[in-house]
DNA sequence: TTATAATATTCGGTTTTCCGAATATACAAA
DNA sequence: TTTGTATATTCGGAAAACCGAATATTATAA
């Protein structure tokens, strides 16, 4: 993980905006967010297959869903900077996080 | 300037390079960063004309050469983020700062 | 004015990225 | 086993990003 991966990754609306529900909600599973972020099903699918093969995300089954969180071996310049990015985005869209604790 | 558009701006090698001299070194001319990072001039002064476009750099024309620099005006969030991600980047890279050392 | 140096811009073409649609897989409940 | 739900993947095509080459611009010096 580099700082140019990072910011690759975080480099689009859809994976910008996964990451930082997940630096508020911990875990969230694929349903939630196609529900939060408005998007289709495998649209949502395919940034968090990318956002898990950059190993930033880590994904736990239980049964037929799917759980999604920030990896937990991060270095502390990915954490800070996710946190940094995220901030201002929840506070810009603060429709964001309603939609999220309305449903999660 | 939002979350968003720094990450885009920094998803480039060369753009996230050169913002990360400019976050140790204040001020580079355009025949610096051409020496040190190894690229053509015009493949440099389009990265710095984006960057400029998006609030991130401003220049100062002195003569015919052009200083650019960090915005002075940015949010705190964007200058935390950019500090976070170019110390990493410069403490993989120990050429590129030696090399702007040897220049600038 | 001419020549030169530093920088900026434009133009095509290639590569990369993103998305919609369709399909596949995994699991659970009936 | 069949049905249904949740998730993942594949496959085009469209949009965007990037680069090399050529050229334009600005300013200095001769």
């Amino acid at each position: 993980m580099t700082p140019l991966q990072l910011c690759k990754c975080l480099a689009d609306d859809t994976r910008l905006r996964t990451v930082a529900l997940l630096s508020l909600y911990e875990e969230l599973c694929v349903c939630d967010l196609v529900s939060v972020l408005s998007l289709p099903q495998p649209t949502v699918s395919r940034h968090l297959a990318q956002l898990r093969d950059c190993g930033l995300l880590n994904v736990r089954r239980d049964a037929q869903w799917s759980y999604y969180r920030l990896a937990a071996d991060l270095p502390d310049w990915a954490s800070e900077a996710i946190q940094v990015l995220s901030a201002p985005l929840l506070k810009a869209n603060p429709g964001l996080a309603r939609s999220a604790a309305a449903c999660c």
